[in-house]
RNA sequence: GCGAGGGUGGCGGAAUUGGCAGACGCGCUAGACUUAGGAUCUAGUAGGGCAACCUGUGGGGGUUCGAGUCCCCCCUCUCGCACCA
């Protein structure tokens, strides 16, 4: 009489039974304490991948085991719903980008509900949306009044494959993140936030980030890149202009033999220009440019440069150095300028080396006397300074400090803190995001747009051909408009905001969704913010880990919200691998979440991807552990419909006294709890499922004595379920339903073991002669060590082994091993 | 080159503090039930002897009564950064 466990009967009723009564709909509520759990939101491209099913399958567990434990939990999802692929759609298709990626969200918000994930629909945003992006364009002009957006000129990576511009952290070894193509420099005015305003914060908060993976923590800090040194500033010969380097090793000042420029350096023009060597150093200038940026900073390439002509005068010892264009001095960093010291810097070295160019040593190691003409590498160890004039015989450590005084002393230089990190570029000169809600006016210039005529609305009628630039720019109604002040006829910004602005906000707007007059409440954000727990992918440690970071600093200072961190907790999962490799269509080894859904269901993938590998690690995909999983299911159900009517007939207690076999199984259910309990409380769902599976086991074996206690049983069988409910959110709704249950296991409380009952009344007594393991010994778990000790010196195999051998010393590890040392 | 994290059966992976290595699952083997089973249930499954025992967590050393776990050296894989002045 027992069912089949029918996953796609009982996944429809109980998603749509769950839809019906709202059970996920989420409220503030003050009284209770809160939780926010959030995955990284999708990019719509129309169909759900294994990895996403991983991070959401992740989020969910945490979300109902959290709900369970008596939290008021958030838990919403959403869309980043601009970017490239809509209009690389309607370019291949002829599908207008707006279009495309509605309907990708309609066909992605089916998916998501056919994984039964605990969301609070109801708070589903879409940043293409114009009642979102209206807010990014707020946020905007509240950025520009702080004065933290700005246009300037610079060079800037543009990729040639998204025809657009790229921030410094979207460029990954020279090429563009998302299309792979190498970036090339342009010289062009664009917007920037001025992210650097905030460099020291952003670092220094990386410490309240306990709960962060130590990694992502480094990865931050390794971008942010901060380096202490010094600025020194270097006289031209025969004029009174100088360029100023920065250095990390002041000390090394008395050691700089040249002179070194980045091929862009804006001083360059001048100090060439009409003399001999004009034509050569444009020329390189020129080679340079033409190198992509995967050449030029390969380490193993030969250093190259031109000689300008010109000298400048070392300010501590007034050297004149000849000053060089070199192709390993980038622009992008420090000043782009650098006082070049061959003895002590291997870069450096190797160029003096190609050009002749003398080689001075100024720090000596201890014990040891540099010559330079031996010298088959810099020096980059510690030392003390020598031919350094008036600081000979001063430790190098603190000769950074005293040259640096000496320069502030003679107004020459000053101590200096420089950082990697640059300025966030977020113009893209593409169609589908957010308009840059800015005009320019002939009279006025930049003027933002006023706060009563947003949004600027995002045109629907452009045509898109990937040619010739931003669509925008061409769309004539758009670009005309009047200026905010003058009422004159004006021209509109038709850049477009990087996605990256429209992600470093959401997990805000999911707080109040709906809000009409700001971008989010402060009352609901204080309520929920900071985020408890993150979830998603190790690709945006930097990316959106740091701008989110970024803007919520932001907003900290605006008064908008109350914590200065938006992610209290982070968890980066691993990726999805197919025979050892991620899944791509190219690759041919993509298993569809749609097609294991309607295989075996959504609550056997969701335990699939959560008991094959822990979180945090790579998951190999097998279509074979896939069964398995679905075989266990199939067992619990089983289980319980089999016991279905004897669990609901009985309403007697747990009687005081119970055969060993019962109070073996009370003993495995409690012991259980608590392992699944401590092991969702670490992310350790491997074992939590492992564990569950143990108890499924035991209470097979149990079901098949004579006798069976009632009572027993449908403890045994109610904790399953409850266990389980987080994992396979379908099956136990159903399973629990049959036992006459009304209200959805979801809303019930979470299993709690009696400590007592988790003890074990037996244990294994271990013991060990001189370390190894001689016999096993079951005792009752209270055993004194004065017991454990004569029980293991009783055994018949450790007599054997001790032979004649004397005693020495025993090692008792309370209730658990006894080792016997014998000589 | 620098930084981080790994290396445990045929495979995915367990082993909170140093205390039974290999939980759980996959696969495999055998048995039961069956008209049949690729369903289900039960048992076995690190390797070698097939018995007492011996050997085993990338390799080599060390600390310890005791090491997958701690220390030193080396090999190897993955990821991140990469001429950072």
């Amino acid at each position: 009489m027992a069912e089949r466990y029918n996953h796609k009967e009982i996944e429809n009723k109980w998603q749509k039974r769950w839809e019906d009564q709202d059970i996920y709909r989420t409220f503030e509520d003050p009284s209770k304490p809160e939780k926010y759990i959030l995955e990284m939101f999708p990019y719509p491209s129309g169909e759900l991948h294994m990895g996403h099913v991983r991070n959401y399958s992740i989020g969910d567990v945490v979300a109902r085991y959290n709900r369970m434990n008596g939290y008021n939990v958030l838990h919403p999802i959403g869309y980043d719903a601009f970017g490239l692929p809509a209009e690389n759609a309607a370019i291949a298709r002829g599908i207008h980008p707006k279009e495309w990626t509605y309907s990708n969200i309609d066909s992605m918000r089916v998916q998501l509900k056919q994984l039964g994930l605990s969301y609070d629909w109801d708070r589903e945003i879409t940043t293409a949306s114009p009642d979102y992006y209206k807010w990014g364009q707020w946020l905007f002009l509240k950025f520009y009044e702080r004065g933290l957006a700005y246009r300037k000129k610079a060079n800037v990576n543009w990729c040639p494959g998204c025809e657009t511009v790229l921030a410094n952290e979207q460029v990954e070894a020279g090429m563009c993140w998302r299309c792979g193509t190498v970036a090339e420099i342009r010289e062009l005015e664009q917007w920037f936030f001025k992210i650097t305003d905030y460099t020291e914060r952003l670092l220094d908060d990386l410490k309240l980030l306990d709960g962060w993976p130590e990694r992502v923590r480094i990865m931050q800090r390794n971008w942010i890149g901060r380096s202490e040194g010094a600025l020194v500033d270097f006289q031209i010969r025969g004029s009174d202009k100088k360029i100023t380097v920065f250095t990390t090793r002041p000390d090394t000042l008395f050691g700089a033999t040249f002179f070194l420029l980045a091929p862009e350096h804006p001083m360059v023009n001048e100090l060439i220009k009409g003399t001999e060597y004009e034509a050569g150093a444009v020329e390189f200038r020129q080679k340079v440019a033409g190198e992509t940026e995967i050449d030029r900073i390969s380490a193993e390439k030969e250093k190259n440069g031109f000689f300008t002509g010109v000298y400048v005068i070392n300010p501590v010892n007034g050297e004149e150095i000849p000053v060089y264009l070199a192709d390993y001095i980038m622009m992008g960093y420090g000043t782009g300028a650098v006082m070049a010291v061959p003895a002590h810097d291997q870069r450096d070295f190797e160029f003096a080396m190609k050009y002749g160019l003398p080689i001075r040593a100024v720090i000596q190691p201890s014990g040891e006397m540099l010559n330079p003409d031996m010298m088959a590498q810099a020096y980059e160890g510690e030392g003390v300074m020598v031919n350094s004039g008036p600081f000979d015989g001063t430790p190098q450590t603190e000769g950074v400090k005293r040259v640096t005084e000496y320069l502030e002393e003679k107004g020459v230089g000053e101590a200096a803190v420089n950082y990697r990190l640059r300025d966030w570029l977020i113009s893209r000169q593409r169609y589908w995001g957010n308009p840059i809600p800015v005009v320019y006016c002939e009279t006025c210039g930049i003027v933002p747009v006023k706060e009563e005529d947003l949004p600027v609305i995002l045109p629907e009628d452009v045509g898109i051909t990937g040619f010739g630039g931003s669509p925008l720019a061409k769309h004539e109604s758009f670009v005309k408009t009047v200026c905010p002040i003058c009422d004159e006829p004006a021209r509109r910004e038709t850049d477009t905001m990087d996605t990256f602005v429209d992600s470093s906000w959401y997990f805000l707007r999911y707080c109040s969704p709906r809000e009409d007059k700001l971008p989010f409440t402060k009352e609901a954000v204080d309520y929920w913010m900071p985020v408890d727990q993150y979830i998603g992918g190790i690709e945006h440690a930097v990316l959106h880990l740091l701008y989110s970071r970024f803007f919520t600093k932001v907003l900290y200072d605006m008064g908008m919200v109350s914590s200065v961190e938006p992610f209290k907790n982070l968890l980066t999962q691993g990726m999805v691998l197919k025979d050892g490799v991620t899944m791509s269509k190219s690759k041919g080894n993509v298993v569809s979440p749609v097609s294991i859904i309607d295989m075996y269901g959504a609550d056997t993938a969701r335990l699939f991807i959560l008991f094959a590998s822990p979180p945090e690690k790579e998951l190999e995909w097998s279509d074979r552990g896939v069964e398995g999983s679905y075989r266990f299911l199939n067992r619990v159900w089983r289980l319980v419909e089999d016991n279905k009517q004897l669990v609901a007939g009985t309403t007697a207690a747990i009687p005081g006294e119970l055969g060993s076999a019962e109070r073996d199984l009370r003993y495995i259910v409690h012991k259980t709890i608590k392992r699944v309990t401590g092991d969702i409380a670490r992310f350790s769902f491997n074992t939590a499922i492992s564990a569950t599976m143990e108890l499924v086991n035991a209470m097979y074996k149990y079901g098949e004595g004579a006798g069976r206690n009632p009572a027993v049983i449908k403890e045994a069988i109610e904790n399953l379920v409850l266990l389980l409910a987080p994992f396979a959110p379908h099956l136990t709704e159903e399973l629990w339903e049959g036992l006459g249950k009304e209200k959805s296991i979801h809303l019930h409380a979470w299993p709690k073991y009696d400590p007592e009952l988790a003890k074990a009344e037996e244990v294994t007594l271990v013991v060990q002669v001189n370390g190894k393991v001689r016999d096993k010994i079951t005792v009752a778990a209270d055993i004194s060590e004065e017991d454990m000790r004569r029980t293991a010196l009783a055994s018949e195999k450790v007599i054997a082994n001790i032979g004649d051998k004397h005693v020495r010393n025993i090692f008792v590890v309370p209730g658990k091993l006894v080792n016997i040392v014998a000589k």
